[in-house]
DNA sequence: CTTTTTTATACCCATTCGGGTATAAATGTA
DNA sequence: TACATTTATACCCGAATGGGTATAAAAAAG
């Protein structure tokens, strides 16, 4: 599961728009967008405020990981 | 397994020195301290850059997984 | 179709990353 | 101890993030 699709389904599940979900985690909207986007050049500690709401972290993992 | 844990092991595992692998990823040697002391703020694509070369991307990982 | 809600793009700008280099500290070895 | 290798810290600076706001586009609801 890539890192953005992560994210969105995430926060569908939890049924919140892109500011409520910025402002619970603390950053900024144009952040959670950008997040939601695919960008790469994102920080991690930004991303990790958002994954933390939802229990999760950044972490490695396998590269060739299967789409579920 | 926190990320700067992970890389510095698989880096050892690889028999790289911290200049080795910054140059095999593309990436700046001050990038690959950084990295391996922990630091929150760094960017994504460049952490990429790095895991890529061990086989690993970043994810989304449960928090409470146990150290191993 | 109209209205409302949600999402996406653009601008300005302070903050800070990341590269490079130099230097110091630490680790390992003879 | 002395020497070599590896790792850590400090400085300067260009480049890019991220916040905020405003606006436009898209999606959903009526």
């Amino acid at each position: 599961m890539l890192l953005h699709s992560f994210v969105k389904q995430k926060r569908k599940a939890a049924d919140l728009t892109q500011p409520e979900l910025a402002e619970k985690a603390g950053v900024g909207l144009r952040f959670v967008r950008e997040l939601e986007q695919g960008k790469e050049s994102l920080r991690l500690d930004k991303v990790n405020q958002v994954l933390k709401l939802f229990g999760y972290e950044v972490g490695a993992t396998p590269i060739n990981r299967d789409n579920l």
